[in-house]
DNA sequence: CTGTTAGCGCATTCAG
DNA sequence: CTGAATGCGCTAACAG
């Protein structure tokens, strides 16, 4: 019959005709300990079924032995790989998870950040919802003065102090933009994320660079959305129901722009001649699924590794300051 | 210039020359302050960079607003999605989010569990490391005598006194089952988790009840695994390696098995006969890709959904204890 | 090896 | 509307 009220160190003292301190130091540090004593406390523990309470504990010490993380999209492959690597390196270093999707909301961004900070998180990776040079996120000033390690992923708060783990987006769309350019595609069709984000900005630059070098004459068109599925695929299908000649080649800046432009081709049906699909991430699971969309790879699980290292470095050693890693994209085209 | 220590409700109170109770009750019982001194208090506030402790607002009362979550893979994407939509559910009535994946591990379980009984959350998702009828997990007792609101879901933890939300798997299996009959297969290779999980039994003996609805002679071979991908793969291959006959179909028992029997398949080329795939459980954005394997279908964001809202049911509304809900699969093949 | 004292930051009494 | 006192559960620091 499970008791409301919580046992704490003190029932167990209580029982075992001790005081707190005692059974505390049972409970963290046994080797001060008489054995015997220790056993009796351990085992009076067990069968109250005792539960330390993290909140006592760390009240008074800074270590909460959390880390917060904050991502824009838990359902973006791309950073789901993310979070399972860093949950893997954290719980391996014994930290625990506070994890944050903003939903591309600025508000539960700021909220976020909030209850992090309350709950005293050890250190925070930090994918912001919007890497445009306007945003100042609210909470900045108070994540800075808090002084807690930070380490951003993919997306770059402009102004920030914190190292991060970036992707090499100029190379990579120019790795695309050249791929491309090589099967022959001369009318390539964009489709971008926010025409403010520094990524989007970035591939497409590089995208235009390669486009530059060609000696036949090329032409671009660019459609900007969000980093989501939904306004990637309306925007393909308005075009490609207005135009009546197709791109080339469908571009699409991140992997989730790219299947929404697949299934508004899909939907279009075969009625016309689908132009050629790239992409800058791969789809989940390309390897297996005999559809390949030629690619430009990025290692996310690694980011991921990097981004959780270099945070647990810097929470467990305050001196390292950490740097930018930049990760290079490969490109992926099936034979 | 960032300074170590923290600000606390004292700093306010004397730079306003007030006591803390004031400062305490100007920032969370605002109408209890006068306007003016709430204005100078708040304005302080911002200027400190005050952030509240939430270890020692949760000290007294017992509420941390806190949700924990035990998932066994955040990469299988059956379960991400979950994730996603209690993510989303939690923060719109103001929880938190407490991540724990086990990654297959009950050690990692038991200590996760520990974590979250310490840190006070006010209600757990749980979806157990293994549902075999021997699994015992040490925590248990703890947790019922902790006697906080607990939901499962999709794994069942035999002898546990929680509701949760489940899947129809023996009509699953079933309706797969009648799917592949239909097509003409009769020789069928099922590629099932762990031979003692509950689920992968339940979905096996639906297939077989399938099958002996046959009236034509059918013949059912069954590699186990567990539920991730490499060990499907692996089974995969030795089988055709071993087998110059390929069964007319593969049936994967979750949709990380039926990935890893592709990749198998794919890595050994069309040298042969390519078996038919089926698969339970959807593959993401598996209405985009070209390549469709019919499957049956189970809305993993509405089990999500379903779990959440029972948990904050449970958590806010005391006397409701919830009952389990079962969610039933839809036959998905394309035309 | 064990106990005493004290305090972490906040909010709940109860008084003014 | 504001204040004083008190305690939440636990653990340093210093005895003994």
């Amino acid at each position: 019959m499970p008791k409301k009220s919580k046992v704490t160190i003190t029932d167990i003292a209580r029982r075992v005709n001790m005081t707190t301190i005692t059974v505390s130091r049972a409970l963290t540090k046994p080797e001060l300990v008489k054995k015997e004593t220790l056993d009796r406390i351990l085992e009076v523990a067990r069968e109250l079924n005792y539960v330390p309470n993290a909140f006592a504990r760390n009240l008074k010490g800074s270590k909460s032995r959390l880390i917060g993380i904050i991502t824009a999209s838990l359902d973006n492959p791309f950073y789901s790989e993310m979070i399972k690597a860093i949950s893997r390196a954290a719980k391996k270093r014994n930290y625990s998870i506070m994890l944050f999707d903003t939903d591309g909301s600025p508000e539960l961004e700021n909220k976020a950040m909030e209850t992090m900070l309350s709950y005293q998180v050890d250190g925070i990776i930090l994918s912001v919802v919007s890497d445009y040079d306007e945003y100042h996120p609210q909470y900045l000033e108070q994540l800075i003065h808090a002084n807690i390690p930070v380490v951003q992923v993919d997306r770059r708060l402009s102004g920030a102090p914190f190292p991060g783990v970036y992707l090499d987006n100029l190379a990579s769309g120019y790795k695309g933009g050249r791929y491309v350019l090589e099967q022959g595609h001369r009318h390539i069709l964009a489709l971008a994320g926010p025409e403010q984000s520094n990524i989007s900005k970035q591939r497409l630059e590089g995208l235009k660079q390669a486009l530059a070098e060609c000696k036949e004459p090329t032409r671009l068109e660019v459609l900007y959305g969000d980093y989501t599925m939904q306004p990637a695929f309306e925007n393909a299908t308005a075009y490609f129901k207005q135009h009546k000649q197709s791109p080339d080649a469908v571009f699409g800046l991140n992997i989730l722009i790219t299947l929404g432009a697949l299934k508004a081709l899909r939907k279009l049906g075969n009625k016309r001649h689908n132009p050629a699909v790239f992409s800058i991430d791969e789809a989940p699971y390309a390897d297996i699924f005999d559809f390949n969309i030629p690619c430009v790879h990025h290692d996310t699980y690694q980011m991921g590794h990097s981004a959780i290292n270099m945070l647990l470095d810097r929470i467990e050693n305050p001196g390292f300051e950490g740097s930018d890693i930049i990760i290079e994209g490969d490109l992926r085209a099936s034979v």
